[in-house]
DNA sequence: TGTTAACTTGACACTGTGTCAATTGACACG
DNA sequence: CGTGTCAATTGACACAGTGTCAAGTTAACA
């Protein structure tokens, strides 16, 4: 194990990551947190003043690591509305699998904590930003069905990609993530695109 | 008031269901339904063995005042798919603000509480019929689109058609119970239906 | 040798759920 | 009139998990 040297900081957002994951972002206790990083459970307090805290701050390594930024280069670099639409929920989609354990904490977190709802609130902004320029990309062209307004377009397709739907679909209904990609695709373009026949 | 007569158990219902519906499912405890009920906290466990069995009950009692049947009888008397999926929709999209915060109640004890989760669970597959009536019937008129299989465009109409899409539609977004009803046959007339120009 | 920072240990406060036991008051039955 | 029973009350308590606090340990560094 090389995880001896590592600052105890990473360490433990290593571990908060690990378990997370693990355990489909449910029941992960801050002693056990403490446990996996081979220290007390006071010794994280020392870290992280709350639980929220960790969490964001776990979301927020796990961004760093996984380059948000690089996957969602392809498109933001796309040439049209319909394509930078599909790039984006390809783009999400294989996304989700990666961050769920601690999204899914984050937002069972929601519930009892004020500032987890507004981390979380923060993130999905984010998200909806990227959907909002997918639309508006398709406005530009010309391609977006006429029933829809770029705000409600984008609210609608904003609310389609949150995180419970994808759970939804992949753990309730048993679909794969490529299956996800595939049919939000879809819908997507039958729903927003003009001409998709 | 005319409270006092009624059955001690019919009145902590009422009590909750009221609680619930006015803080949005969250934040209400058994000793705020106590209160709420003019009875001693201890006396709701004489009726109901738990907060899940409570908030369950409270369900099965808000769907007898409402009324679900008579509200699903226009969309089983469809003619067509097309028809039938439309009022399926406006059916549901505006029998959800009703039961809201007792759903909502549910939904958050899910996280915890393992019968909760069942409960909803349950409640959500007699959904699911609804959504699968639906998209049969359009199958079987054959305007349902080729790329989806009724399995898997059951699954869709579902997913999207879940209560945490219409809190964050609503109240999240803003947008009106009608126009909720009215862009979701929008999206589902455009994903599911053929020739839907 | 002394100081400092990181960490440990153990105790405790707090919240909300659920349990338990003793008690009260009303009503009905013989 | 007494007795039983039922609904409800009161107050104490167990339990989990988070977060706090104070005192003590360890190791590096000067």
């Amino acid at each position: 194990m090389s995880s001896e040297n590592i600052e105890t900081r990473t360490r433990i957002l290593e571990a908060t990551v690990r378990m997370l994951e693990e355990h489909g972002g449910r029941g992960v206790r801050m002693g056990d947190i403490a446990k996996e990083s081979e220290i007390s459970r006071q010794a994280v307090y020392l870290h992280f003043a709350s639980r929220t805290e960790l969490l964001v701050a776990a979301t927020r390594y796990l961004d760093e690591v996984l380059d948000v930024d690089r996957r969602l280069a392809p498109s933001r670099a796309a040439t049209s509305g319909v394509e930078r639409l599909a790039l984006y929920i390809e783009c999400w989609g294989n996304y989700i699998p990666d961050i769920f354990g601690v999204a899914k904490a984050l937002l069972l977190a929601q519930d009892t904590d004020e500032a987890a709802a507004a981390a979380w609130q923060d993130r999905m902004l984010a998200m909806r930003e990227g959907c909002r320029a997918a639309i508006e990309a398709l406005h530009a062209d010309g391609t977006l069905t006429p029933e829809w307004s770029p705000k409600k377009a984008t609210d609608a397709l904003w609310t389609m990609l949150l995180v419970p739907n994808w759970e939804h679909l992949t753990i309730k209904c048993g679909w794969s993530t490529k299956a996800y990609v595939r049919y939000m695709k879809t819908l997507a373009q039958r729903t927003f695109v003009v001409d998709s026949k």
